[in-house]
RNA sequence: UCCCCGGUAGCUCAGCUGGUAGAGCAGCCGGCUGUUAACCGGCGGGUCGCAGGUUCGAAUCCUGCCCGGGGAGCCA
């Protein structure tokens, strides 16, 4: 259908399917029918004459939802909306949708309402053009890796590491929940089916590392789970990361790539995505397109927290959450740095070692370590990555600190028992990322069934 | 989890200083039209989120609960 609205498809004879947005009736002695497939933004314009067999009796009953086949000529359109129109020769209609059920309408509705009817709302043109850009912003991801020698690897799902610093798990058992086994008033895991407790992945990292120090560039591309009772536009209890993990990057080749990365996948929307990028900045946000065009040519902004936190300090802003060096950057002080202060993407490094994991490598001062952050404006943080600790008995101390027993990570800590190599990664939340480049506001709608506390129907 | 806002027709919402419900769109019928957010006329359509309470009387006031949204925390 993509072709057949094409100019350089004139003449050509069709067979298109998919399901009728709408119908208009022409006094003239025929219908107009707009049909989409899927695979483009548009609709294609279908004349339906009364001459055909069926056009009283179906034809004419046609409304949002059914679902048909049309043969015919692609012909130019007299219209002045679309180049080209398909004059129907056969009208099949496979399915109806009766139009007192159908839930969507001709007209626009809600996201709030679209998401209580996730099953049906890949037909609406704003949720087909999410899917759409999604699918390509996964393509391109891998292409980016692919291109650039590195390895796709498949992380665990299933985890028995429960302490990675990356939030709630969720629980993985076969136990009976209504009888669970308990010894001395303790669940006995014994006798689950891994004989210890487990978990969902909060991310792939650590055992991407393995590969990494084996393979040289790898990267993870999967689901991951967070139990974190978080009700937010930017937060899923299930959503898709991106991590590549690099032997022998340090943290400036790693802030490199995290660049480049970007780059790519938003240079690539622009080329492949068009008709659905128009369709973002002319209904959901007028900024997206100026906004990927801005960085794919710019240099992102590097500064060290320490530097960001001058910054803050004297933005002269009142802040709700008070500005000092050891506490977090918080949401309104990323919107500062990005949306007033930069105006465009900026990565923050060298945090204090207080507020970030174990594996993150320690500086020479002592106080910070190699984590960066990449924040763009609207969706926050985009990237978080760091050079990983690859010293062993500074790796052991951080864990100690941070009341980790090195017992459950002896395999970690063998990485840098046995030829350990500096190297670094970063993760890429999916879902964010087509937010950012969408403009969509609320990430329930750029994932087809999202999963949040309290809401997994679908 | 915390702070705000909301839940009335299929959809979007008005009605909320208490007096037993309304518009637009959608649907159906008719008219007009190479139409494209089509247009014009007519018709049908509602346990006012749920449960209590106050009152002669509750969509409207009070309490609890459920659901949705925005913001915050946590983070991707």
């Amino acid at each position: 259908m993509a072709q057949a609205r094409r100019k350089e498809a004139i003449g050509r004879q069709v067979c298109v399917r998919g399901w009728v947005r709408t119908r208009r009736d022409s006094k003239a002695g025929f219908s107009f029918l707009e049909i989409n497939d899927g695979s483009c933004l548009g609709n294609l314009q279908v004349i339906a004459s009364e001459q055909l067999p069926n056009y009283q009796e179906e034809i004419r009953r046609l409304g949002p939802g059914c679902s048909v086949a049309v043969w015919g000529t692609i012909e130019p359109s007299q219209g002045a909306k679309q180049d080209t129109e398909l004059v129907a020769q056969r009208v099949h209609v496979y399915g109806w949708a009766d139009p007192q059920q159908y839930p969507l309408q001709k007209k626009r509705h809600s996201f709030e309402k679209l998401r209580q009817w996730a099953h049906l709302r890949a037909r609406t043109n704003t949720l087909g053009a999410v899917a759409r850009v999604r699918n390509h912003l996964s393509y391109a991801i891998h292409r980016f890796f692919q291109e650039r020698g590195f390895l796709y690897i498949h992380t665990p799902i299933i985890t028995s590491s429960d302490c990675e610093g990356a939030g709630q798990l969720f629980r993985v058992t076969t136990l009976d929940l209504a009888q669970v086994p308990k010894t001395n008033g303790q669940v006995d895991f014994s006798q689950d089916f891994f004989h210890r407790p487990t978990y969902l992945t909060v991310s792939g990292q650590l055992e991407a590392e393995t590969y990494a120090c084996a393979l040289g560039k790898v990267y993870t591309f999967g689901p991951t789970f967070r139990a974190e009772n978080s009700n937010t536009s930017r937060h899923l209890a299930e959503f898709w990361m991106v991590e590549p993990e690099m032997a022998f990057y340090e943290l400036e080749d790693n802030m490199n790539l995290a660049e480049e990365f970007l780059k790519f996948l938003f240079r690539s929307v622009l080329e492949a995505c068009g008709e659905d990028m128009q369709f973002f900045e002319k209904w959901i946000n007028p900024d997206v397109i100026k906004r990927l065009e801005s960085i794919v040519e710019s240099e992102f902004v590097r500064i060290p927290y320490t530097e960001a936190i001058e910054i803050l300090k004297k933005s002269g802003k009142d802040f709700e959450f008070p500005v000092s060096w050891g506490a977090d950057i918080q949401s309104e002080h990323e919107r500062y740095l990005t949306e007033e202060y930069f105006r465009g993407p900026v990565i923050l490094y060298d945090y204090p070692k207080t507020i970030k994991p174990f594996y993150m490598r320690l500086n020479d001062d002592g106080q910070t370590v190699r984590a960066m952050d990449v924040l763009v404006p609207g969706v926050g943080e985009i990237i978080g990555g760091s050079q990983r600790e690859e010293r062993y008995q500074v790796l052991l101390e951080r864990m100690e600190q941070q009341g980790l027993n090195p017992q459950d990570y002896w395999w970690y800590l063998d990485l840098r028992r046995f030829g350990t190599v500096p190297h670094s990664g970063f993760g890429l939340g999916l879902e964010r990322t087509v937010q950012f480049v969408t403009g969509m506001g609320n990430i329930r709608d750029v994932i087809p069934f999202p999963r949040t506390p309290g809401n997994a129907e679908f």
